[in-house]
DNA sequence: TCACTAATGTACGAACTAGTACGTTAGCTA
DNA sequence: TAGCTAACGTACTAGTTCGTACATTAGTGA
């Protein structure tokens, strides 16, 4: 998230389009995590803000259009970290845990996205589908694992019958899981899943699951 | 979910306070699941019932008390078909597919019980926090668990460092995330994670993993 | 320096929404 | 069958919430 936080002489009235938009977005994701879709409201978000509600209609259209921004700006975020992932040196089982731990490292830090995401899910992906830039901005991680993959199938390391798209989501929803669902998950069984004390031993839980999936020999089916 | 549906010739008015109490609950749970707790609106809940508004405060008290006892059921059901789980006679590698299977088809045969869980998980769990019911059951399937795991740890089969509640997260982020993120996952990498057509395949991937897991020798550490 | 426009602020309204005051009736029990 | 109460319906209100009409000013280019 690209924070702004200028001080900002109190009195002093400054015209800065970018800044004002900037901080319009910021608060907004936090407002949008808090309270879900339906429940963030927008004169809370303008009050948080250095600006009134006026300029949240004047730069973002309305309500919806704001929350399609704000989850373009997340969705940015981690592909921008995805595209930071180098593997390419590393051998098949050093890659794919390391791509895993990225995911999950990632997860962990980002909650509000997370939180957002399944805000979206609740609301049937709509604003995905509203959104240009969200349409087809396919994951870099996806190419990353792609190759990894490759490379481990042809050395004879790991099973030939996996995809990419489905070791993504198995990756995925081990570590979304942990952010999403950790509240219900600490009220009914009494363990935080972000307790820091637990962190690397569910982080690495994560690799051996994945390795111990790919390097598996099946069964006949 | 116990749906209601006596006919109910027009005009004539029967007092039947369980139907009345039920039917506002399938209705409730329909409402809640599609717009999340925000969106929810007590006058549309009203109008799907044969009732009014009224009753639903008569009853339930109001929208919060109505989402708790709405949570409470949905996790009676699930409770309930935990139950149901027998699998003593089953090896230890074969019952913890037959739990992971079990687990798949409940998730993807209840997306509206996923869909409350999310939501409540977006207000931080604070009605499980306020429910008497839902504070201490603990999970059926966790006993399930916990007595396949220490018959295929005594045996040798698995390996000794797994947790009966981190296998339980396991298992159900993979079946959780599946219906949860369907929304999200298709807009963006174009699959549907419950096309009819892979379930098979995404439930043989479960059980795969999970077995993987389980018999892999661990890298030491 | 003048004028023009992007950027900003104020005040308000229309529609919605949870919740309630009050009145009514079905059906059981004495 | 009289009366009592659980069950139900109607109509309304107070407060909220998204959105906008209108007024204002900072800064830039001619």
């Amino acid at each position: 998230m690209t924070s702004v936080e200028e001080p900002a002489r109190p009195g002093e009235r400054i015209r800065d389009a970018a800044r004002t938009r900037a901080e319009i977005l910021d608060v907004a994701t936090q407002e949008f995590a808090r309270a879900g879709y339906d429940g963030a409201r927008v004169d809370e978000i303008a009050a948080r803000t250095r600006t009134t509600k006026r300029m949240i209609y004047y730069y973002f259209g309305g309500k919806e259009q704001l929350f399609t921004t704000v989850l373009e700006r997340a969705y940015g975020v981690i592909r921008e970290a995805e595209q930071q992932l180098d593997v390419d040196h590393l051998d098949p089982v050093a890659a794919i845990r390391r791509l895993a731990e990225v995911t999950f490292d990632h997860h962990e830090q980002h909650p509000d996205f997370i939180r957002l995401v399944s805000i979206e899910n609740i609301h049937g992906a709509q604003h995905i589908a509203a959104s240009e830039k969200l349409g087809k901005i396919g994951s870099p991680a996806l190419d990353v694992i792609r190759r990894i993959l490759a490379s481990g199938q042809e050395s004879g390391l790991f099973t030939a019958d996996v995809d990419a798209v489905d070791l993504h989501a198995m990756i995925s929803s081990y570590c979304f899981f942990r952010v999403s669902n950790r509240n219900t998950f600490g009220a009914l069984f009494g363990r935080d899943l972000l307790d820091p004390a637990q962190r690397a031993h569910y982080r690495a839980m994560l690799g051996d699951m994945v390795i111990a999936y790919l390097t598996a020999e099946r069964t006949a089916d």
